[in-house]
RNA sequence: GGGGUGUUAGCUCAGCUGGUUCAGAGCACCUGCCUUACAAGCAGGGGGUCACUGGUUCGAAUCCAGUACGCCCCA
């Protein structure tokens, strides 16, 4: 081992985690004798690369998982990655289009070899990625949503739910990705703000036999729209009952512009009068608005867009041109016809597809659905009546305003990656629902009362299953827990502990997991969910790849090492806040990983003279309180989940408590030996900093753990026992935290007088208070660097004077003090203190204070009251003495 | 428009059940130190009207109401 001043973290990494996994550590059995502790990892999807967001998250699983490791419980944390169907899909394309493959040239088959070939080079990159940041995953149960046990429990779901009348097909608006040929989730749209045009258009009045206005003139109403090249599937203009306006048009007919075609004009207090011009054109077949309306009003829905945006042969205009040249055009023509009235620019939300970024268009289409109602409840009551905590706890409400709303889920995906929906269809049109071919054939046969049907005349369903249809199944099926439901896997490890997730997919995949888990199960999927925050830049912007603000996670590991990046990363980062991501602070945690070292090296330098006794009696006793004062707290924190809290005692306790104060009380003369007691004390209590330090920071630890000691075989800091919560004595911190402010005091009037630190100084103590200072007389003086301590009764002349715990110190100056200053200095606290005596003193002859107040508060006003006599008569007394 | 959530030091945020010198931490900043584990360090220091206005209370950063501004979700 190196032992230069700087941390190397480089070669001790891959040592250790190699040793880890040739060990075993990360593994786990069902072992009845211990008890479970199971993260499932979300999966990420299997094109991607490890990203900021993912480093957040596995860090903090690993913590979890490190720390139930050494508490005793059987970890298992299982890894794995989804298929992502859209965004693999996209991918595989891409790759075929480099070789000059059409997608449409290849059959399903065909495209799906490629698809494994794609998937087998590039796929789970993520995971190699993850175990340079130290994530303890039990990596033999590394799973994958297409494999497949997981694809035949995500078709025996199916079938399931089709059985049980949840699964149906229906017509749906549905966000239709041109780019993509799918349609996406609610989830799967991005909305953007953007600059539209309103473009008026005027739409000629029908004239009846009977209508007497205008004669010989056409009349017109003008009617605002964003989508000029859908008015060919307009069915309706309708109009506010109420707007005035408009009166004269009721029970009248239009005509579309350029077309001719007749249409009515409805009446619905729907269309809002001040918007655009309070007459709006009725497209049922592209907006979900019109769609309800026209359902309403029973008009017939003409929908005039392919699959791939452009206008089909409905439209008798424009046919073949893709969606936007169709405006173009049409604006043109409607020009040039005088149609258009004006345009106008309006601020709008344009809704794109988080995969092909292409504008999303509201579609009517054939698609399967789940029904969600019966299975959000008792989703809803879990997380409402804490059987599953989410932490923090403000996402109650949102996931409640969620879940009460919730709407049916679209499972089919008009793709080729992922489960292919068992529904087959007969000849006739009608269909079945089953696992396999064989079955579905048997069925048909069944139904159709025709026994000559042959598995050739079945047709099953083109389309695939939603990727989130795989992912809600995933605490269950990675235990095989629909393979096998009572196997002994599912049995021990769920329900699962913990859930680390982001809150962006609360809703879409939190919620159906839940759901999922009452339904197959009929328990919850684990117990806790922690939201992490989105990982942003400094100027708030989330970290992505497109917009290149986010630093390679590798080149960080790199250049600070694993440790590091922990640890700074989870510095700032609350449950459920925003990380603004700063590269200080992965410095921060590389400067952390290299005072560890350096407090290493000082204890591994240290020869030991085993005639020498102990000085350090009080300093151990000390840190031993400290350290079970300061455990409880860290316990206290990840009790609540807390884990950037646990991280900054941790980060206190090893800074402040051990490296600045115990190290430095005990620490020997240079190049002189240690007692041996002091060094046995300071080596356990090594071994205990470096414990509650092993889940943040398992590499160091790991490494340090050893060179302390001899170890035995797998004698490894991995799977040591984590500390036991101790009493610790609450007065000897008090009374340290007084001499601490002591020597704080002497260091002041040091660095204000520029006295240098090498020159020792002579202290002198009134005493007045309580605190015996005998124990600590030996820490003042190292710390301090104080070569005598007097007890004085009388206050010291010609000394410079502080007060601290009621008791007045005297540091004697050769001569020349500047009284003036002193004075000053003096006064000022003097003043400060009488003003805080003062209002205590309010508050105690405050009537209804000491009868409404509990007496421990009163009491303890009445000491507050004492100590700032004290100290006030302390400071006169200074005063006097200059 | 509906719902949620937030506003505390220059920055990022703690502050739990109202009560300790409660106004805190980390970073940043200032001053002095290459002191013998560590300059990726040591020692010391400055810095806030707890968004605003009212209310409840002996007592409010903390509880309640309103206002302003921000963010998130849904329409």
């Amino acid at each position: 081992m190196s032992t230069g001043t700087k941390y190397n973290p480089k070669e001790i990494e891959n040592k250790w985690y190699g040793s880890w996994l040739e060990h075993g550590f990360f593994r786990s059995k069902p072992n009845p004798k211990k008890e479970p502790y199971t993260i499932v990892i979300p999966p990420p999807n299997v094109t991607g690369v490890l990203h900021m967001g993912h480093m957040l998250n596995n860090t903090i699983q690993d913590i979890l998982v490190r720390r139930a490791r050494m508490r005793g419980k059987e970890a298992c944390w299982v890894p794995g990655t989804d298929h992502a169907s859209i965004a693999t899909e996209a991918k595989v394309v891409a790759m075929l289009q480099e070789r000059g493959i059409q997608k449409s040239d290849l059959t399903r088959e065909e495209f799906l070899e490629y698809a494994w070939e794609w998937k087998e080079k590039y796929g789970g990159i993520i995971l190699e990625q993850l175990k340079k940041l130290g994530a303890s995953c039990d990596w033999d149960r590394t799973r994958f949503t297409m494999e497949e046990d997981l694809s035949a429990a995500v078709i025996e779901v199916f079938v399931d739910l089709y059985r049980k009348g949840q699964i149906y097909r229906g017509v749906r608006m549905v966000n239709w990705d041109p780019k993509g040929g799918t349609a996406l989730s609610d989830e799967e749209v991005i909305p953007k703000d953007t600059m539209a045009k309103m473009y008026h258009l005027r739409y000629e009045v029908v004239r009846d036999v009977d209508d007497v206005l205008n004669e010989g003139v056409p009349a017109y109403i003008t009617v605002a729209t964003s989508r000029p090249e859908t008015i060919m599937a307009d069915v309706a203009v309708a109009v506010n009952p109420n707007d005035e306006r408009y009166k004269h048009l009721h029970g009248k007919k239009v005509r579309i512009p350029l077309l001719g075609r007749a249409i009515p004009v409805i009446l619905d207090e729907y269309v809002s009068i001040d918007f655009g011009t309070g007459a709006l054109k009725v497209t049922p077949a592209h907006d979900l608005n019109d769609y309800e309306l026209g359902l309403k009003h029973n008009l017939p829905i003409i929908d005039i867009l392919n699959d791939d945006g452009s206008l089909n042969e409905k439209a008798q205009l424009y046919v073949g041109q893709d969606r936007f040249a169709a405006r173009r055009n049409i604006v043109k023509d409607l020009e040039e016809a005088e149609l258009l009235v004006k345009i106008e620019e309006y601020a709008s939300v344009l809704q794109t597809s988080e995969r092909t970024g292409a504008v999303i268009e509201p579609r009517l289409s054939l698609q399967w659905f789940c029904k969600m109602d019966a299975m959000a409840k008792p989703a809803m009551e879990a997380v409402m009546e804490d059987e599953i905590k989410l932490h923090p706890p403000k996402f109650k409400n949102m996931y409640r305003s969620w879940m009460e709303n919730i709407r049916d889920w679209c499972i089919s995906r008009q793709l080729w990656w992922g489960q292919r929906i068992p529904a087959y269809y007969l000849p006739d049109g009608s269909y079945v629902v089953a696992c396999s071919t064989e079955e579905a054939l048997e069925l048909a046969r069944h139904e159709s009362g025709n026994a000559d049907l042959q598995a050739e005349d079945l047709r099953q369903d083109e389309d695939v299953l939603d990727t989130w249809f795989s992912s809600w199944l995933w605490p269950i099926s990675v235990f095989d827990g629909f393979k096998d439901p009572d196997n002994k896997d599912i049995q021990y490890y769920y329900p699962t502990n913990d859930l680390v997730t982001a809150p962006e997919i609360l809703f879409f995949w939190v919620a159906r997991m839940i759901m999922a888990g009452y339904e197959f199960r009929n328990e919850p999927p684990f117990r806790n969910v922690y939201l992490t925050g989105i990982v942003r830049d400094a100027q708030g912007r989330k970290m992505s790849k497109s917009l290149g603000n986010s630093p390679d996670p590798l080149d960080l590991i790199e250049k600070y090492g694993a440790d590091g990046v922990r640890t700074g990363m989870l510095f700032s980062s609350q449950a459920g806040n925003d990380l603004f991501f700063d590269e200080k602070l992965i410095e921060q945690g590389r400067n952390f990983s290299n005072k560890i070292w350096n407090a290493f090296r000082l204890i591994k330098g240290w020869e030991v003279d085993e005639t020498l006794p102990c000085p350090n009696e009080t300093a151990i006793r000390w840190f031993e309180s400290r350290f079970n004062a300061a455990f409880v707290q860290i316990e206290d924190h990840f009790s609540k989940y807390r884990i950037s809290d646990a991280l900054l005692s941790v980060y206190k306790l090893v800074w402040d408590d051990f490296c600045s104060n115990y190290l430095e009380m005990i620490k020997p003369t240079y190049q002189q030996p240690i007692d041996k007691e002091t060094l046995k004390a300071t080596v356990g209590f090594m071994e205990q900093v470096l414990k509650v330090l092993h889940p943040f920071m398992p590499f160091l630890t790991e490494e340090l753990w050893h060179e302390l000691k001899e170890r035995k075989e797998l004698e490894y800091i991995i799977v040591a026992s984590w500390p036991k919560k101790d009493r610790f004595n609450k007065e000897i911190i008090d009374q340290m935290e007084s001499v601490l402010k002591v020597v704080a005091a002497i260091r002041n009037v040091r660095n204000s007088k520029n006295i240098p630190n090498n020159k020792s100084l002579d202290l002198s103590v009134k005493q007045m208070g309580q605190l015996d200072y005998a124990p600590f007389l030996g820490i003042i003086r190292k710390l301090g660097n104080i070569s005598e301590i007097s007890l004085v009764q009388e206050s010291v002349e010609g000394a410079i004077s502080f007060v601290e715990a009621g008791d007045e110190f005297f540091i004697p100056m050769e001569g020349n003090i500047d009284v003036a200053a002193e004075r000053e200095r003096l006064l000022k606290e003097l003043e400060y203190t009488q003003g805080f005596l003062n209002s205590v003193t309010k508050k105690l002859s405050n009537e209804r204070f000491v009868k409404g107040a509990p007496e421990a508060v009163i009491a303890n006003e009445r000491k507050k009251q004492a100590d700032a006599e004290a100290k006030i008569k302390a400071l006169e007394q200074s005063l006097a003495a200059l």
